[in-house]
RNA sequence: CGGGGUGUGGCGCAGCUGGCAGCGCGCAUGGUUUGGGACCAUGAGGUCGGAGGUUCAAAUCCUCUCACCCCGACCA
């Protein structure tokens, strides 16, 4: 490609609007174009670059006995209706209006479709397993956009999708894809790493994220470096020992006593008020979960992680309850706790039970109560684990500290089991005629966020540094000075003959300094940049610098395409080499 | 949805105590240049996000509204 010919160019500035790294450097190598929030036209460079992750995605599923198809963007909503979904995806869910006023989703993720098409094709265990797969264009109305190509409403997604005979079957399959993606990170020259994950709207049993570890992340990753434990912050357990400090369990129970504690609202303040540490107390939080009033109570020194606490009561939609909502459930705000409240539904985190003589609020305003015990004062319909893990908490596994890092989602896998293939009749007849539900899997990942992932990770203060597996073109060739000395007539023939070669050039024959060639190589990134020049042409040769290197060599010019060529494979060859990024 | 911010030529911005719509980059033409974002000259390009209002006069003041960005909530 000629550069003089590109359609999209690029920017000195900065453009306004782009925070994040990845976001200003599309836009500014002229890869992107913003045409609304979350909402972006690729540009001949950037669709390139999409066009080989999509490819090489494309080879990794098919190398797992994917097999790809294609599934409408337009959904009927009864399918929804069906599966329930329409209620925990909710407002994300883009829908459309048909003339005759019929409501159709716009496909956010495909397992309704998906299951519904396998009830009409499977029949016999002798069809499991199997994993059809599709790389389409998915809308989520999101909140809020960000990011650049991070976070967008309109997006290009690999979803696969596994139908097995039982769960054994199925952690085979899962297993296999976590290791299909693993090749895709590592192709890509990503290091993900595999987190466990809650699974959401998407619901299911078991699922893990791959994250790759920057600032830029929406996501925080709770690990250990010491046992390899790894979760979403979501997600992520921690053991709720107080490092140094005796808990009170195992203490006879001490009689309850109501105290005065006057202003003291928050935990700190009375903790510091009555001189007690703050896992010394009782801590209560109100929310209203489909619709129902709940008491959420916790050690006081922890916090509620409001997935987990969604997860312990199975619910659709939860939300703090408002303060009037408080009120009238005969709860006395900074006071509270579930002693002597009828009617409201208590969820304990499993630090409480273990617990003794914590202070809780007396629902009385200015008083608690000294000495609270679980099951003598309350007790809770539900005990669970619904605390926030925090950075230098105990590991799970192995009582190292956690570390707290934000990352990028870049695929998640889970385990969806038979929920959906019963409510849809997804069934096959196993070995003894019996008729049952496929078990299921679905693996996804996002496109363009990955595009935006890898320039996240490889990038300098010129520009993208791009794998050459990934980059738009293989050679950059700058002919500088272009009217003089036969730099033309040599940078023609080398784009020729390095096209001929199978090499993917972007020929810059723009009449422009050498200051604003060199730039702009820097600001697109393509690995290995070819320089033209009457200075090299003095002594017949051409000027090669890789594009991550800071250093660059002559070779002349009868060698070039040769050479060219040559470091081409070889580069290709140690990426597709590289350790597992995993 | 809560909080904060921004909308003026393709991009980045100034103008905002009302009085001719500007600067830099980019673009076009001509000329001089050329190894890390050259220079000179000439030129094209703007309903100042939109609607309403105040005023002799509105980019500027007032009201409403829309869009976009950031933080949070939210989010396979």
């Amino acid at each position: 490609m000629r550069l003089s010919r590109l359609f999209g160019r690029t920017t000195r500035e900065t453009p306004a609007d782009a925070e994040t790294t990845s976001h200003q450097l599309l836009i500014r190598a002229g890869m992107i174009a913003q045409v609304g929030a979350g909402i972006y036209s690729y540009l001949p460079l950037g669709w390139r670059v999409l066009r080989r992750i999509e490819q090489i995605i494309r080879e990794e599923m098919d190398r797992v006995g994917g097999q790809e198809l294609r599934m409408p963007t337009l959904q009927p909503f009864e399918l929804w209706e069906a599966s329930g979904r329409h209620l925990s995806f909710g407002q994300s869910l883009f829908t459309v209006l048909d003339r005759k006023q019929h409501r159709l989703a716009l496909g956010p993720t495909h397992e309704e479709v998906v299951t519904d098409l396998a009830r009409r094709c499977l029949q016999s265990y002798r069809d499991l397993p199997l994993m059809p797969y599709q790389i389409q264009t998915k809308f989520r109305d999101e909140p809020r956009p960000r990011g650049g190509l991070l976070r967008v409403r309109e997006f290009i997604m690999k979803d696969m999708y596994s139908f097995d005979a039982d769960e054994e079957a199925l952690n085979t399959t899962y297993e296999t894809m976590a290791r299909a993606y693993a090749s895709v990170y590592r192709r890509l020259g990503l290091p993900a790493v595999m987190v466990e994950a809650d699974s959401g709207a998407i619901g299911g049993k078991a699922s893990h994220e791959f994250m790759v570890l920057t600032s830029t992340g929406e996501d925080v990753v709770m690990h250990c470096a010491s046992c390899g434990y790894a979760a979403n912050m979501e997600k992520a357990g921690s053991k709720k020992d107080m490092a140094g400090e005796v808990l009170a369990a195992g203490e006879d129970m001490l009689p309850l006593e109501e105290v005065e504690t006057p202003g003291s609202t928050t935990i700190e303040e009375v903790a510091t008020y009555l001189k007690l540490p703050r896992h010394s107390t009782l801590k209560a939080v109100f929310y209203v979960a489909d619709g129902e009033f709940v008491i959420a109570v916790i050690r006081g020194d922890l916090d509620v992680n409001e997935v987990k606490l969604q997860r312990a009561l199975k619910c659709t939609l939860l939300r703090l309850a408002e303060s009037d909502e408080i009120e009238s459930a005969g709860i006395a705000a900074g006071f509270a706790s579930p002693i002597g409240i009828s009617g409201a539904r208590v969820v304990a985190d499993d630090s409480v039970p273990e617990c003794r003589n914590l202070v809780a609020g007396a629902n009385r305003t200015g008083y608690h109560y000294l000495n609270s015990n679980y099951g003598r004062d309350y007790v809770a319909s539900v005990v669970a684990d619904i605390a926030l893990a925090r950075e230098g908490d105990s590991c799970p596994t192995c009582g190292a500290p956690l570390r707290a890092d934000r990352g990028i989602e870049v695929g998640h896998i889970f385990k969806l089991g038979t929920s959906l293939s019963e409510k849809l009749s997804a069934v096959f007849l196993d070995e003894n005629g019996t008729s049952r539900p496929a078990v299921m899997g679905c693996y996804g990942i996002g496109l363009g966020r990955l595009l935006a992932a890898v320039i996240e990770h490889s990038h300098d203060d010129k520009g993208i540094i791009w794998p050459m597996a990934l980059a738009p073109y293989h050679v950059h060739i700058c002919a500088l000075n272009p009217d003089k000395d036969g730099v033309s007539s040599c940078g023609d023939r080398l784009y020729e003959e390095l096209r001929a070669a199978g090499i993917e050039v972007l020929y810059d024959d723009r009449m422009a300094s050498p200051g604003v060639k060199f730039n702009d190589a820097d600001l697109i990134g393509i690995p290995l940049r070819l320089t033209v020049s009457p200075r090299t042409l003095a002594s017949g040769s051409v000027e090669v610098k890789q594009r991550s290197a800071k250093e660059s060599g002559l070779v002349a010019v009868d060698e070039a395409v040769a050479s060219i060529a040559a470091m081409v494979r070889d580069a290709l060859a140690a990426e597709d080499s590289a350790n597992p990024g995993v």
